[in-house]
DNA sequence: TTGAAAGCGGTACCAT
DNA sequence: ATGGTACCGCTTTCAA
């Protein structure tokens, strides 16, 4: 035991039937002692027996086998291509993995970087998911949701920008954060407002949408909206800042708080008086944000919470018939801090 | 094909005897036909026939079964518990995931939460995969490593801050980070040094060693090492600014940058001059630290890259009979900014 | 109370 | 060039 087992790439895997050897009974009993099964009376002698063989040879059951048998698995995947960065994002998926491992499920995230919406589908409906839900960086469509379906998939829950066509769909639309960001410096009396958009890739998803609320809000008060491009280094913001006085704004609305936070002090550096010359506000609502002077202002975003989502998941798993439903659930509003 | 297909619950999922009927050929020629078997020569006209079959059955192999059969997989599991906040750790991760897959495995992330060390060994190894990557957030134990291997695991690495027996360990010494960051304050002549330790969940992985390792850096100078409760939040950075001059320090190592910003920004908000009165160091190197003013000092540190560890997964793979390794692999250093 | 055996969906050897 | 079939590990009915 105490030994280097070198020679364990040579040793076979232990099976159900080794155990069963070893305790000399059948590998149906076995199974049914390792699985409670509560259907069939087995002796305590035996239980023990085949409990102690099990433990001797280190058996652990073949998750594949089982769920190739049973014709199912609790498998729900979450696809993801980047890992999502920032704390709202994280705490929901936190909860999410949390609530749906209390519902027994088999939480796998599935990295699907490189992939386009048919063969990422292919790829999941292989694996044979009970349920998947998708949050929005991986495209996802009708195809694929069809894909999906037909490999078994009980249910197929999209979390993002826009709706799917057969899946239910949990529509964040990202446009209202745009439209909030832009009304707030409406109302504070600006007109001529940029929108930054992230030069990173994988975030187009969230941008394009944010900035076509932006022009909406704008469009409805005769404002002028001016995408400026940023990547998300100091050089980047300096140089934007740099020619801040010819692009002529009074405002900006910077994505989100961390963009905001980079061009903020950018402006500032620039000598640009934030918000009296421009006014900034971002979105996330992050602590980081307050720490800044003057404090950001932002768009504070309600997220669907894990708890929630999961119970949605289980509740199609078990009515796969019913019609797909679209939940609008995004609220977003901004709140005033010192930078607006 | 337009209709809703209310009814897919009810229709089976197509096997590859489905395509191999339609196809009017036997399984066999299926599965050639669809893995384009070398060894093996088929008609152009049954190629096309059994594509044909598979696209209209919307045909997806069972990978359960495939892997059933081969006796292995190709699935490089990485545990996670928590999803690590921080750009460092995301882009670490995104390159991980990235890398493997050009190596032709499958990346999947198996959530862990609320599972003990051995219990979360044994979930992992139902799995069978070919190796698992434990980025340090779910203890691993040497019981929980012979399980894994026992299961057919080729390679258990192990990334974090000590070292597992019978595992390869990438050790990242997290004392290190607190010895950097205290040797720094140190050497700016300060003597009585607070180090914050962070009250969220899941982190003492990380702040104890950190912690560790300033009381070393700390002992060998005379100096004073005081441990600080601090919670991410501002009223509790405020609570602690409040006490400040109380506790007689002259300067702070935070944990990391973010707490660090926090305390920072408290500290100044209770009219404690940084670095005067009191310095400040955190560590990361994030951007947005950055942008306070004084701009942060941090400790900078050496992340392994995802395409290194990727090598040495594949690596160990294919000679699963080599020793485990112990690599150090964290380097880090402290960086002078403003605020000490 | 326990065992024998069928079968889940593929793959690959051996015939034909 | 293609088909028949054994087998991977496990669960579950049916018999004993």
């Amino acid at each position: 035991m105490s030994q280097t087992p070198k020679q364990s790439a040579e040793r076979p895997v232990p099976t159900s039937a080794d155990v069963a050897r070893l305790a000399g009974v059948s590998r149906a009993t076995v199974s049914y002692v390792l699985n409670n099964t509560s259907a069939v009376r087995i002796s305590d002698p035996t239980r023990r027996r085949v409990r102690e063989a099990a433990e001797e040879l280190g058996y652990v059951p073949h998750a594949a086998a089982r769920s190739l048998r049973a014709g199912h698995t609790r498998m729900v995947l979450l696809p993801t291509a980047h890992v999502p960065v920032g704390p709202l994002y994280s705490r929901f998926f936190n909860e999410l993995q949390w609530a749906l491992r209390r519902l027994d499920y088999t939480v796998v995230q599935y990295g699907s970087l490189g992939l386009d919406g048919d063969g990422a589908a292919r790829a999941w409906a292989e694996l044979r998911p009970v349920a998947v839900v998708s949050l929005g960086e991986v495209a996802l469509t009708p195809h694929g949701v069809g894909v999906l379906k037909r490999s078994g998939a009980k249910a197929v829950i999209m979390l993002g920008p826009q709706r799917v066509e057969g899946a239910h769909s949990l529509v964040m639309d990202q446009r209202e954060i745009g439209d909030r960001a832009v009304a707030h410096l409406l109302q504070r009396g600006r007109r001529a407002i940029g929108v930054v958009m992230p030069q990173e890739p994988g975030l187009e998803l969230f941008s394009e949408p944010r900035l076509e609320g932006a022009r909406r809000a704008g469009a409805g008060a005769g404002a002028r909206i001016e995408p400026l491009p940023l990547s998300y280094d100091e050089e980047s913001a300096a140089a934007l800042a740099a020619r801040w006085r010819g692009l002529g704004l009074d405002a900006v609305y910077a994505y989100n708080d961390e963009y905001a936070m980079l061009l903020m002090r950018a402006l500032q550096d620039a000598r640009i008086d934030v918000p009296a010359e421009t006014a900034v506000i971002g979105a996330d609502d992050l602590l980081l944000g307050r720490l800044l002077r003057p404090r950001l202002s932002t768009v504070q975003i309600d997220m669907v919470t894990g708890q929630r989502l999961a119970e949605l998941v289980d509740r199609v798993v078990r009515d796969p018939g019913a019609e797909p439903e679209r939940h609008d659930l995004m609220g977003a509003r901004a709140v005033l801090r010192e930078s607006s």
